[in-house]
RNA sequence: GAGCCGGUAGCUCAGGUGGUAGAGCAACGGCCUUUUAAGCCGUGGGUCGAGGGUUCGAUCCCCUCCCGGCUCACCA
């Protein structure tokens, strides 16, 4: 290692040489493990646990629990602390004459920080002023941290109202050390255990349904399912080009001809485009394919699952996100995607030629890209006129066949496919078709879109000759269904950024 | 990618129209055996995002760059 020590702060300094004195004294700063037996959150809601008043300390039930040390009031001989576990915050109280004098004065009041990892065993009590607190008889280090954490103020006046002061709020600050984000700031641990949950409810519905949950390839030699561009990576042995998939549809539709009645994953899929508040370059769907069925059989589905989903969050069908109250309670709208647009622009566009499309387009002010095709004008009138109004979930249907090679061709709409979108609060949150399954006629929507990229659309579907062997082969009947999990997590979980949603979202390197 | 805003102590922030900076919390030394933003007395801590320019002198002025946030555009 040529890298010179990283310089350190006054604080961290400090905490070295502490853990020096700790080791010097024979304490383990970094032990193997700890027998915990309650977490604060059981002990503050079980009222059996606190000593008797005629109970000696030892007779009464004993508590064994761990965590950080967030807050110290040290007055002389006795001291209280407060200690964060995985579940909440708890009082602990501490004198000299329990513990030991050297243990009180040296381990706990000179060499422990806020920020240390701690357990503690005692008994429960309640303080004079009503607070539940553990009455520590034994203190046991268990991990010192050599840098201090930042430690907001919380403040509760008369009315209850909690005031937090100097939190932690940088926002680089928070998603680079996301770990520090998560011990100061509570609502952020609840923000993520609301996303399992959500995933949870999503996985059990769809079990129940008796549905298969799959994995499929990452790396592909093909990428496709979606429109957009993808992150190209190597194979040393093989010495070929793979792809980070940009959606797993083909390979799960695959799976339907091999037999499944019903297959879902939920799947890290990569696009290689830019970052912005409702995108990461790696993101999650679930994608759900189901044998027999189609689309109008989806949208039922679609409301079952999140009005299920809504439920089991919040107890109830109403969420409130971004200033909105959204009710997922079913049916939801079902409106034709033209109709839509009609609705909003006054403008019918269906059966317009390109020329027709363009010249609407331009009395609408909506700005085209150069070469833009009918089922992309199409999308960007949609996309400024319609899509920001629909705030409760609205089923959009049967678009434009352009846009969508995947899709079977709508049973009595002329240029229209069978899929609809769910918006929600603005936003696309969930894209399904009746599935195409006729491989004549999806091996004529891969060669358009082969002519598409041939005039520079970066973003066609590759052909997929193996995918239309699949298909050769017979194809059930099938819906299929998309939806953003990262998306919905934000609607859920009130997140105005995707970045609140994820752990990890993805950052440039720190500057040095 | 474009526009706007920002980066000062471990954290949250002030400040300065050029003479190397302050507060609260945190830290350090004391006092304090039911406190809870504990309290009281005292102390230390900063290459003011990075590099360059102007200047006797730059944290401040100028230029370039890095990182972030928000908005817009493509996309889920």
């Amino acid at each position: 290692m040529s890298n010179a020590e990283p310089s350190v702060s006054e604080q961290h300094e400090i905490r070295l040489q502490k853990l020096e004195e700790l080791r010097k004294m024979g304490v383990n700063p970094y032990p193997f493990s700890f027998d915990v037996t309650h977490t604060s959150k059981q002990i503050l809601e079980n009222p059996d646990l606190i000593k008797k008043d005629d109970q000696a300390d030892e007779d009464a039930p004993q508590v064994s629990i761990a965590g950080r040390v967030m807050t110290r009031r040290i007055m002389g001989k006795s001291a209280f602390f407060n200690l964060q576990d995985s579940e909440g915050t708890i009082q602990v109280y501490i004198r000299r004459d329990d513990i030991g004098t050297e243990e009180y004065n040296t381990v706990f009041k000179k060499l422990t920080d806020i920020g240390d990892v701690v357990g503690i065993k005692g008994h429960v009590f309640v303080t004079g002023t009503g607070e539940t607190t553990v009455f520590a008889k034994e203190f046991t280090f268990l991990s010192k941290a050599l840098r201090p954490i930042p430690i907001p103020k919380e403040v509760e006046d008369e009315e209850g109202n909690v005031k937090v002061y100097d939190a932690f709020s940088d926002k680089e600050q928070r998603y680079r050390q996301r770990y520090l984000d998560l011990i100061v700031n509570p609502e952020v641990r609840d923000v993520f255990r609301q996303r399992t949950r959500m995933v949870q409810a999503m996985r059990d519905f769809m079990n129940d349904k008796g549905y298969l949950e799959v994995e499929t390839p990452i790396l592909q030699p093909i990428y496709g399912g979606a429109s957009a561009r993808p992150f190209v990576t190597h194979h040393n042995a093989l010495d070929m080009q793979l792809y980070l998939r940009i959606a797993n549809e083909l390979y799960l539709k695959r799976l339907i001809v091999g037999g499944y009645d019903g297959v879902y994953e939920f799947s890290k899929d990569f696009r290689n485009e830019g970052l912005s508040r409702f995108h990461n370059p790696e993101f999650t769907q679930v994608e759900l394919y189901v044998a027999y069925k189609d689309y109008n059989w989806m949208m039922d589905f679609v409301e079952a699952l999140l009005e299920h989903v809504a439920i089991e969050l919040h107890g109830t069908t109403k969420v409130t996100t971004g200033g909105h109250e959204i009710d997922f309670k079913r049916p939801w709208p079902r409106i034709p995607m033209f109709e839509a647009i009609e609705k909003e622009t006054g403008k019918d566009l269906y059966g317009k030629d390109l020329e027709e499309l363009k010249r609407i387009a331009a009395e609408l002010k909506v700005e085209l890209e150069e070469g833009a095709g009918k089922g992309k004008i199409i999308d960007e009138i949609f996309g400024e006129y319609v899509e920001p109004k629909l705030i409760q979930p609205t089923f959009i249907t049967d678009y434009p066949i352009e846009m969508s090679p995947l899709a079977k061709k709508h049973r009595s709409k002329e240029g229209l496919v069978e899929r609809f979108e769910c918006i929600c609060n603005g936003k696309e949150i969930a894209n399904a078709f009746s599935e195409l399954n006729d491989p004549i006629d999806q091996r004529e929507r891969f060669e358009e879109q082969a002519r598409l990229r041939s005039e520079g659309d970066e973003e066609a579907m590759a052909l997929d000759e193996d995918y239309l062997r699949a298909l050769e082969f017979g194809m059930p009947p099938t819906a299929g269904l998309g939806i953003g999990i990262d998306r919905l997590a934000m609607i859920m979980t009130n997140s105005t950024s995707i970045r609140d949603v994820l752990f990890f979202p993805q950052m440039k390197p720190e500057a040095n």
